[in-house]
DNA sequence: CATGAATGAGGCTTCATTCAT
DNA sequence: TATGAATGAAGCCTCATTCAT
């Protein structure tokens, strides 16, 4: 309730994800989180008992949601599930071009640092999340299970895909054209 | 020339490269890479006299031609473009079983520390040459020049989408059933 | 007064007092003190309005008072000083074996940290506690006054020095041939 | 051989030996230390690879061979074992009033910090290593072995507790004393 | 050509304490 | 009275690199 609590935590979280996305778990220092956040050194632990890694997730976490809601705005309104995943595409090739989501938040912030069984089981927790999410609209817009299945799981591979040849390239084009293959 | 410095370099390059595709260019210390080659510290710069970078790069390239060589030995024998894509995916399958390849080299080794344009232009070229490679297949296999790029393209991004759900479940099943979707 | 507040306090005191003993002033976090004592963050220093100082003064004197109930239990009921003494040094070994009390609790509470004079006064004011009640004893026993000043001072010499030899040798043998000495 | 690596070595040494004598283990930071031996920050873990740890070792073990040389320096030109005793005894006196050795070195540098099997063994092993010396002497001058045994331990004890007598009175009369009682 | 000692900036984390409630 | 959030200094250690040999 108290709203002045929250700020502080909000900022660290929003901070990170952004640095770790950028520039990788282990490219980031917490004293850039820190500076980002504008927060005073002792405050991270004082919110993220585990420090780091505690950060980490929460910061993905945070991206997922992102990410959740992105898909949500792309299949709400679609009549067929082309079209959602389509529209998915094209905005996160809009997002490429103007705010720098060149990669898989996750990936550059789970998949690195110590292998830590927490870390990765959040990661594939979050993916499953993303696949879940598409599954429900692949069957809302009348595909059958194991359509729904392959296509949403196929569209997920495409995406991660899209995004490494894209940040490659430095260049959004890739993502536009990716739901030609499904 | 001399037959002591080479090995020494060799040994230090394939530490490099294992070492940076398992936990990332920020997560791999040069301590540990001259321990694993079993190098002498100051041995570094003088092979490597721009330090961690270049010795990522050399990494990275010779992960690079291991890939070019993976992608020969799976299209030479093929029949049809989609058997030796087929072959690949599941030699890469393979190799996620047996040696925990289960990233790409590349990304985990370049696109990670100093955003160097170096390094950024190096990842890109290798790609590249990646997708050219098994470009000519697809010319030698008798596509259309239109059909070959699209595909060649295609493969590229799917496996990379299927890397990164692979390593998320930690089974390489995904990648075998990759060019279901070609 | 209050009945609620009182346990706190007296927790505090037992979880600091065992710390402290074990691995010293510098060694103890207030973290591990409170978390030993299940006592709420802010609660210590409403309790102790000088922090950690307070608390080891209150460590060290709760440790002292059960050291002075040892040496009363001791020779309470001895015919002799040597009689007394001697069953004191048995029951130091016994502590020893069975609760970990490998050393004099005052010294590691008190002998370190800011070398304020507060700390050390306090631990030279209680080590002349102990000397005077083992002195007391000696009088009551039939002892001339400087035969017993002697002779409370050796022993506490001997005690000292054996949870000495004792800790290093991980074995309370020591401590029980003590008083062949006196 | 090298005589530039030495100083910078020794210097550490020196130094953590003084601080940990003093304040303890956890009481000395390593910018403390590094301040006193005027080494930059680097080169400690150059020299002591595991850090406090290894540094407090040689600090203990440099502090017990200036005890060896005392003990030697008190027994050589003694005629009986008391007579040495008491030399030694009056020695540690005399540092105690000019230098601040008013506690055994061992015991504040190794007998705290991480309870560490390797700091307690080195701990057991100097001070075998001061009863064996004396032990040497007493057979040398004529002691039975069990004599010797039992008076080169006494001797240990007294001073270990003469010594924390003497640091709560802030006085090193009882020293003086402490052979009255072999 | 090859080495290992030396360096100091920066890494993450824990600390004792204060403060607003 | 009692609490837990907030703080920033200090903790130990690892880093990539340079340098003298």
């Amino acid at each position: 309730m108290s709203n002045t609590a929250r700020p502080t935590k909000d900022r660290l979280i929003l901070a990170a994800a952004t640095l770790f996305r950028t520039r990788g778990y282990h490219g980031v220092g917490l004293a850039d989180v820190l500076a980002d956040a504008k927060a005073p050194k002792g405050s991270l632990y004082h919110h993220f008992p585990n420090g780091k890694s505690d950060l980490a997730i929460a910061a993905a976490t945070w991206a997922s949601d992102e990410m959740l809601r992105l898909i949500a705005a792309s299949f709400d309104g679609a009549e067929t599930f082309e079209a959602g995943a389509t529209t998915l595409c094209f905005k996160l090739a809009k997002l490429f071009d103007k705010t720098g989501w060149d990669t898989c938040p996750i990936a550059a912030t789970l998949f690195e640092g110590p292998d830590s069984t927490e870390m990765r089981d959040h990661a594939s927790h979050i993916y499953e999340g993303w696949i879940a999410e598409v599954l429900d609209h692949a069957g809302r817009l009348g595909l059958t299970e194991s359509d729904a299945k392959t296509k949403a799981e196929h569209l997920f591979v495409l995406i991660q895909g899209g995004w490494m040849l894209a940040r490659a390239r430095r260049s959004s084009d890739v993502l536009r054209t990716l739901t030609s293959q499904l």
